[in-house]
Formats: structure tokens, sequence, C-alpha cells
DNA sequence: TTATCAACAACAATCGATTGCGCAAACCAT
DNA sequence: ATGGTTTGCGCAATCGATTGTTGTTGATAA
């Protein structure tokens, strides 16, 4: 019923709980016979060590942080799911703290990291940070931290993201490959202050210079949300220089555009060539054949995962760039 | 730059660690002269107090574990967002365990919250367990649980769930007063051994059976996974019996159904009238207008965090039946 | 002047597990 | 038989914060 302690196994035996935690840990300074019989005991009593107690006398606390802008959306799930498989399996405790997207929730985050004494963290920047100052604290502690997906570029710490650049490249080759004679290439972006959209833009800029197109006006637009991609594409749509082909960055601007072309009853495969990056659910559930570079948030959850492990377990502060790859699904 | 203890600040003022702590929890038996300039060095210096030793010290861990039995899909992201908030709110940390709906993975959950030692656990079954056995060693330590939305209904502990019965009750009324002349209802539910499934099941039946209409051979059927959705109303469809109405039960036949629809190019509006229950998210994204009853994960997330911020802080395990509001949405 | 009572602060034990050190008994070899 | 090594186990300190008990001041009242 309640706790079972070693001073418990120790005093029913009649020996030092030291000798306890020695057999039960099979060091050698423990006798055979001994050491069986406190194992015996042990499992007989059902004998639970205590976690708290363990990393208060490792001076750790077991757990890792992940702070996110979001929960509910396409991709953090994934990431979720992926880091918590990984963590549990490596006998810590997966934290989830939410920023909401506000500057000022992702700066409490940080402060409960330090309280609680994380020993390690995951970080996807909201939208409004562009700075780490929040982290100064926990980077001085020489806490590991992996930055993943919504990063700054040039910080120097270790970051995982998608190759943003040229999976936008790739995804604007494809569409133009297998379209031979479209010249009118639109884009729709999200927040114009994330790495993650000024990544995407550049590589979409390169790859319409590369295919000597040069991109017309009024054809690049952003949108904060997915309804405000919704307006955003009926406005586009509506305009004279109506596009002939689409890039959409992401899964929240895919969503607004999708709910728009039902609207307008127009088709996303034949009337307007799209191409998308995205997770694979939204392409998936829609009525148009959609082709699209897949931004995995397992996969990227998991890198970043892997990464503070490596770090935990070397004792070491990593860092640098590394990506995750983004196949081209049709 | 290293953390700041108690000690230090024993050490550097030349007093007793206990006259520090007593100071900062602002006790009388400490002068004011000697507190104001106690708390003046530990606010210098950065003190954070160790919420590990303070956990051991006062026999608790200071996490809440939430089991559920998939991260990724509509229902349970929602849940995670409103408990969450709640829980930080009240200083515990979350602790996310995710079952896979695997049985096993699912006593081994509960076995890991036993080892932590979590003052307290939200679980929602997966779709194999029939019993709570693997719950028994949490129960009987006095720990308090909350079972939501996918829960053992003949089991005498605290539940929180939406009225299923009721509400595909309401759903089903719903559809047949704005479609006076259809007969010909179908349903499609999830998996059998879930009492969601159950619930709803018998609300439906009971609907029908006070509208004066009978069940039409071949119009109850089942299915899993959002692919085994998709494949039932093919046939259903392309069946002898073809449906005027349909019933669906969750998010996931939801999604199943609308790929299908796309495919054979049919309208859930007009030509079947469909009446779902969802949290939303798709009702909102698809191309048909789908009225809904709403099945909010955020709702029962946070009626479900409140009733075990209670247990905890009333010291006293609750039991019973409690429900959220599931209103329909046009 | 002495008794009394605050006020203030130090001491030490406690939560549970771990570990360096030391000590005794048992063993081996010369 | 004696010196030296190994085996096996207990003691006590440690991690950081908290708290009951004790002890020392100083001030006030009798």
């Amino acid at each position: 019923m309640s706790k079972v302690t070693i001073k418990d196994i120790a005093k029913y035996l009649d020996i030092h709980p030291s000798t306890v935690s020695r057999a039960l840990r099979d060091h050698p300074d423990v006798g055979k016979a001994l050491k069986a019989s406190i194992v015996e005991l042990s499992e007989r009593l059902g004998y639970q060590p205590n976690v708290t107690a363990i990393n208060l006398r490792k001076g750790r606390s077991g757990i890792i942080a992940l702070i996110i802008p979001e929960v509910a959306n396409y991709f953090f799930p994934n990431v979720i799911k992926a880091v918590e498989e990984i963590m549990h399996a490596e006998g810590y405790q997966l934290l989830i703290l939410n920023s909401n997207d506000i500057y000022l929730r992702e700066k409490q985050n940080a402060e409960i990291c330090v309280r609680l004494g994380v020993d390690g963290i995951l970080v996807s920047l909201c939208k409004e940070s562009s700075e780490l100052e929040h982290f100064k604290e926990l980077i001085s502690r020489g806490i590991p931290m992996v930055f993943f997906d919504k990063i700054k570029q040039d910080s120097d710490t270790c970051k995982v993201s998608i190759p943003g650049e040229q999976a936008a490249y790739d995804g604007i080759s494809y569409l133009l490959n297998n379209n031979k004679n479209i010249k009118r290439i639109a884009g729709i972006f999200g927040d114009e202050r994330l790495s993650i959209t000024q990544d995407r833009l550049s590589g979409f800029r390169r790859a319409l210079f590369d295919h000597g197109i040069k991109p017309g006006p009024g054809l690049i637009h952003f949108a904060y949300r997915s309804e405000d991609a919704e307006e955003v594409f009926k406005y586009l749509w509506a305009g004279k220089n109506r596009p002939e082909g689409l890039f959409i960055m992401s899964d929240e601007i895919l969503q607004g555009v999708i709910k728009a072309a039902y609207e307008l009853r127009l088709s996303l495969s034949r009337e307007l060539k799209t191409i998308s990056m995205s997770d694979g659910f939204l392409p998936n559930i829609c009525q148009f054949k959609i082709p699209y570079v897949k931004t995995s948030g397992f996969d990227l959850g998991k890198k970043a995962a892997q990464l503070l492990m490596q770090q935990l377990k070397e004792q070491k502060i990593l860092k640098g760039n590394f990506f995750i790859e983004t196949p081209l699904v049709d």
C-alpha cells in the first residue's frame, strides 16, 4: 500500500540501508547470499526506487522541456509524438510548454525551465521572437538545448530545421518541369518574421530565376493565419494578373487556400497548378491531387530529440545546423 | 552561473541555512532587518528553490500524468492544450504518456506513474482496454484519477465524458426535423469495444425509434480507422439500400467519408443529408456544409483537469459521472 | 536586582538513495 | 604461525529545503 523504501527493507533484514542499495545495484561488495535475499524481498514488497530522491542525489531533474508555439495544429502533434517516444525510452520525462505564439509566454516558459532545473530543452520559437535574450540564462548555465523548425538562423546554437530554401526550390522545379508552358507563378507565404518564411521565399525566388521566370508583380503574398490565406487567395485569383501556378508554403496556408478553392469552385489541380509544402494530412483528405514537399514533424522531432540525447550522454554542448530530408510526394 | 542554494546564501551572510529558509518563507521568527538583507541577497544572486528537493521533503512529485491512446489526431491535441493550461497555472508539471492504442503500453504507462510517484492521473483508455486491472495499484494507493472520454462505464471512479447517447439523439433529431421526407438513415460508428461507440449507437437507435423509423438492414456499420470508413462508405453507397441520411460518429470516420465522397463526386449536403459528431475542424475545411454536434476536446480536457485539481486540493477521492455540453453547430 | 517573556537564530533531524571510507573476519601464502 | 590480501558490510556524509527543539540574547516588569 504505502511506499516501500530502502530503509524498510534494511530494517526488515536487520542490515544497513547502504547494503540494500548496493545489492539492488548489483555492487560486488555485497555477498551473493545476502544479495539474493535482498533482491527477493524487495521484489516481494514491490519496492520502487523514489525517482525524486535519485534526481536530488544526482543533481538533476529528469525532465526534458519542449517549448512550442502551438499544440493543436498539423505539425506539432507529430513532433510531440516523436520526442515523447525517444525521451521515455531514455528515462526522461517530457514537459510540454505551450507558448501560444506569445513572446511573454515563451519567456515565462524559459523561466519555468530554470525553476524546475530541467536537464535539457527543445525549442521552437514563436512568431514574436526575434532574439534569444530570454534563453541566455539557460544557455549560460550550460543546459543542453536544441532549437528546431522555427529557429533563429544566426545564433550560435544547436539547430535542426527543414532545408526550406532547397525544398521550396525543388517544389517549384517540380511544378515547372511538369507544366512546361506556365509562366505566372504565385506564392503564398507565412509570417515574414519567421526564418522558415524567409528560407522558403528565397528558394522560391531562386527556382523561378533558374527557370528564366521573373516573379510578376503582386504574385507574392503573406498570410498569418489560414483565414488570411483564404482572403489572400481570393484576392489573388480575382486580380488581373491571375496566376497559372501556385506555391504554398505550409499546411496553415494550404488550409485557407483549399477553403477558398471550394468556395470559388476551382480545381487546384487543373485550373491552377499547385505545389505545397505539407506534412501530408491535408493533401490526403482534400478533393484535389496536390503534390507536396513533405515536411515531417515526426522526423524533425526525432532528429531534435536525438541531438539533445547526444548532448546529455556526452555531457557537452553541441552547436551547428542540422537538417531533415524533404521528399517530394505526388 | 551555477545554481545558488540556501546554503550559499547562509554562508555568505554567515548565518544558518534554516534562518535563510524561514526568512524566504516570511516566518515571524526572523528579524525584519536580517530578513530584508536575506531577501535582497537571494534576489541579487538569482536564487531559485530546488523543486526536486522540495518535492522530496513534501513526499510528492509535482507531476500530473496524462495517459492517452493517441496524440496526433483531431481530439487529443485540444485536450492537451486545455490540461496543460490548468496544470501549469497550478504549479504542476504535465507528463504526457502515449499508449498508441496498445493495452501493453497503457499498462507500462501506469507503471511509469507508480515509479515516478505522480500526484494525479488523467486517463483516456485505449481500444484494447476492457478492464482497469492495470490501474488497481494506483487506485489502491489512493492517487487521484480522472477517466475521460474513452472510459469504462461501470467502474466506480471519477469519469468525465461526452453525453454521447443524447448528443447522437440530438444530431439525428436535427437531421430528421430539417429533412422531413427522408427515411433511410445510415450510421457509421467506430470501434464497437469503446463505450463511446455504444453510447452513440444507442442514441442513434432511440432517435430513429422516436421518429417512427426502423433502422433498415445493412445501414449500421463499424469502422476502426478512417481508411476503413472510406471503404465502408463506398460499400454503403454502392449497395441496393442506398441511404438518404447519414450519421457519422466521429472525426476519424468523417475523414474517411469525406475522402470517399470526393472520389465518388458526391455531395454530403445535397445528395446525402449528413450529420456528424466532430470537434469542428473537418466540417470547417471540407467542401460540404456538414452540420455537427460539437464534441470539444478542449472542454473535456478542461473539465477533467478541474476535477483532478479539486481532488488534489481537497485531499479526497471523488467519484461519479460528469459531462460536458455538446451544442449543435450548423 | 531578579524574574519573565519576547525576539531571534542556531542545531539537528528528516525526506530516500548513494558512495567514499574504514573495519573486521576470513583467506592465502610463505 | 605470521604477515598480507581479499571479501563483505556498516558508518556517516551528501544532495537542498524544511521544521521542531533548543539556546542565547535583550528588554520589560515586579
